[in-house]
DNA sequence: CTGGTCATGTGGTCACTACCAGTTACATTA
DNA sequence: TAATGTAACTGGTAGTGACCACATGACCAG
């Protein structure tokens, strides 16, 4: 990784100028509760105008990275976890940081016509159908949850068995296949309790208490993605979310 | 509301312009999907600096409003809730959006030393004293959710009774009698089954599920500010967020 | 009809300049 | 000594001017 600014790099300067920085952050360079130098020593540091300083700085405290303080300094946040939500809300990430070995059983991937309330949800027209993927998750071996997607896909998207079994996450199917980058989502969480079908799967007896997590995922563009429903173990899954004002 | 750019009102022209696009976006003047005037030509409408109109533009694509194609334009979003966390965070906020009248039982109010894993969650020293409130939280009159907080407020920093039944909203006085706006949290969710004691004070039967949330609240300067644990009714929440990248 | 080229409009990046608004330390003053 | 001003920092707002990257549609050559 290079400390200096290469004018000829095709990547923006500014975006050159956060990943110097940031990574002087990660590598402890400089401390949390520091002020990093001023925006006009940067300018005279890595001889770039203070406008695209502060594109690079203000990168970073959208990122969690520094705060700025009005007359004081910019200053380094002592490090949270600091991950992206999309880790958080992809399965097999979010098990991996756990330390737990994730793994699927895929129970069927189709095209159906799901029900009105489904396809309200993604703001489809009644008829219309979606890509179904229906997964049991598993962390260490032992089921974890119940995972159902519906995704607004083209006729002619089309996911294949193969791509799931390669990387066991949608999400990076999505960007990858088909170019959707999600950007946000509105998520419910609640307690339900396990039907015999549902306990069977799990392995848990009917009754026992689950997590109910409904999430519609958005595009860029603000068009619904996904609708994917989620039953955790109740025993056995702890949900956890940043908030970011 | 103006409509047009005061620049000899104290607050922001961008902020001024923000606030225009805004409100013609919340009128429905802007349609969703439909493109705003383009930065060249809010220039020469607003008689403003391209500086100006991109910073106006940018906060309003951070909050949701906008979205933007580079070469195509910049077009309104279709409007979701899109409420900030504070006010989806904030249990008095939430149920009236819910519809429910909200209410609280304050059953405690105190300066504690806490146990020493809260006081590591707030990062502080052991043996430090904090406030702690302890509520019965309703909705129409019925008990939804036991919450207990635990604020890192120094000993001169009291918060009142009257504080609390004036407007029940904890953020409200935080902000405004100490000056802290928090800005980011940690949460976590899980599945629980009620105490008999947890179940008398909701009024429900003991072993019932219950949903658990613990959050941990920090400020602009990621300095930990609330520890809070709520216990919600399994049978009358559902827990909702909104994820942005 | 197909595929390329090009002009034009869009947002994206960047430099330079100027002044405003908080914060702090220190010298000055009452 | 205590209050107060002030200079020298910090980040915040704003204008101007230039060029780049991407999208689109009109046009032309095959």
């Amino acid at each position: 990784m290079s400390r200096t600014i290469d004018p000829y790099n095709a990547v923006p300067k500014y975006y050159q100028l956060a990943s110097i920085l940031r990574q002087k952050i990660e590598e402890g360079e400089l401390q949390p509760r520091s002020a990093i130098p001023s925006e006009r020593q940067l300018e005279s540091i890595y001889h770039l105008s203070r406008t695209t300083i502060r594109e690079a700085i203000y990168n970073l405290v959208q990122q969690g990275f520094l705060y700025r303080e009005h007359g004081r300094g910019t200053f380094v946040s002592p490090q949270k976890l600091q991950k992206g939500w999309m880790e958080l809300t992809s399965f097999s990430e979010d098990l991996v940081k756990r330390g737990m070995q994730p793994g699927q059983i895929i129970r069927g991937l189709e095209r159906v016509v799901p029900s009105p309330r489904i396809l309200q949800r993604l703001e489809l027209s009644p008829g219309s159908s979606v890509c179904r993927i229906e997964r049991v998750r598993l962390g260490d071996g032992t089921p974890i949850g119940l995972q159902t997607s519906y995704l607004a896909l083209n006729p002619d998207q089309h996911i294949t068995l193969e791509d799931l079994e390669a990387t066991g996450s949608l999400y990076r199917i999505l960007s990858e296949k088909f170019n959707i980058y999600p950007s946000e989502a509105d998520e419910t969480l609640e307690v339900t309790l396990a039907t015999p079908e549902e306990a069977a799967l799990l392995e848990i007896t009917p009754g026992a208490p689950l997590l109910l997590s409904e999430r519609v995922l958005f595009s860029q563009e603000r068009r619904p993605v996904e609708y994917v429903k989620i039953l955790y173990r109740g025993d056995r899954y702890q949900y956890y979310t940043h908030l970011k004002r």
